[in-house]
DNA sequence: GTTTTATGTGAACTGTACTTCACAGAAATG
DNA sequence: CATTTCTGTGAAGTACAGTTCACATAAAAC
């Protein structure tokens, strides 16, 4: 389920040929000869990345970007500037464009604006997912990493014993972390006794060794 | 810089062997008589691992234990028993040793529990490290992996680049973060205007894509 | 040269993560 | 059966992360 790509050109000659282009790489392409028509189909339609002329009657390029980001505030905005002038891209920038495309350019210009932006979009979203933010913040605690570690070495242990190992007075305070873990999906409980790493706990100690050879290198 | 490895045993004969197996192998090791004489010497030479008899005259192993991990909680203890009966194995358990030798036992038997314990304890250290917390804490907030990839697709940005990039209206929340990030040394700011990622940032970059990828799999 | 934008600092406030304490039923142990 | 150990829950308190606001100075724009 590929998002679209929105091209806007008064020009209908470029704005074809665009299109033909990206069609021919297999986007899915929507294509206005303004930027009224185009948000009228936003709402409908989400696009994750926009090529816009900046100059054209009606709303321009510049003015069109705020109303566009309003609706998909992630999109990814490529402009297409006549004459790729300082003043226009200082500004421009400000306004939230991501990329631009000074005419004349290239069929391989434009496709490899093109796939850089998506791909660079793929990427903040990967890295923007909601579960990083649980999953990191639970790494990012000593007593849990040390129970993961622990559930790894022995593979399955028994709640004192996990309390012993870390050598914690307050055994409340390791249930704790023990819940926080199994709400993470990081280890699992078996038959009410044993507590185990999950398949996810076992990738998560993956990751720590080798973000931990990271750090230190 | 490794550290030694204890053997305390009042049987001679098995003491030594042992000794001699262990430096075979390029361990360095400290062997004592009985457990008095390893807590004389334990505050000057911290031991990483102890093979401690259960059966000895004076204090026995159990007895020794916990006096040893008040020196040293994060030694690795490995009991040698005379009969690998269940209910010592319990209680010893209880008092955090970690692994058992069962005599008689072989030179393999040996080596392969000393090598399986000093790995464990390379591992838990490496992942209880100092810089683990700050690093995934730093790492768990969303606007500053956002701060991250924007650098890391644009190389770098001003103050109000980033604060626009990520639709924050109020800039010193960003600022904020960015405090935080240079505190964490994943950025620098250049010429008190431009900010980049640093080569430990550029690392965490690899680290969170590998991390998301991990999760969703 | 006046105004706006850029880039910050520091204090106050808020919410969340973590800890600690008091208690309590189930299981094991003697 | 009595007692200790195991495994928890829930409330209260504490520390820290994060937000928001008020203000300020330097640079840029007009």
């Amino acid at each position: 389920m590929t998002k679209a790509i929105y091209v806007i050109d008064d020009d209908k000659d470029l704005r074809e040929s665009i299109v033909e282009i990206l069609e021919a790489n297999d986007f899915r392409v929507n294509s206005f000869a303004n930027a009224e028509a185009a948000l009228e189909t936003i709402q409908t339609n989400l696009p994750s990345l926009v090529i816009v002329d900046n100059m054209m009657p009606g709303m321009g390029g510049m003015a069109f970007i705020p109303l566009l980001k309003k609706e998909q505030p992630r999109v990814k905005i490529i402009m297409i500037t006549a004459f790729s002038t300082v003043e226009n891209a200082v500004s421009a920038m400000k306004s939230g464009v991501d990329d631009y495309l000074a005419k004349p350019f290239s069929r391989d210009d434009l496709l490899a604006t093109v796939k850089r932006n998506l791909e660079e979009l793929r990427f903040e979203k990967e890295l923007a997912g909601p579960g990083m933010d649980e999953a990191l913040a639970c790494l990012s605690n000593q007593i849990r990493r040390q129970i993961l570690t622990a559930l790894f070495a022995k593979g399955r242990m028994r709640f004192m014993d996990i309390t012993r190992h870390l050598q914690i007075s307050d055994h409340t305070k390791v249930n704790f972390h023990l819940k926080n873990l199994k709400t993470n999906n990081l280890i699992s409980q078996e038959n009410e006794k044993f507590y185990s790493l999950t398949h996810q706990g076992e990738k998560m100690i993956d990751c720590l060794s080798l973000f931990s050879r990271k750090i230190s290198s």
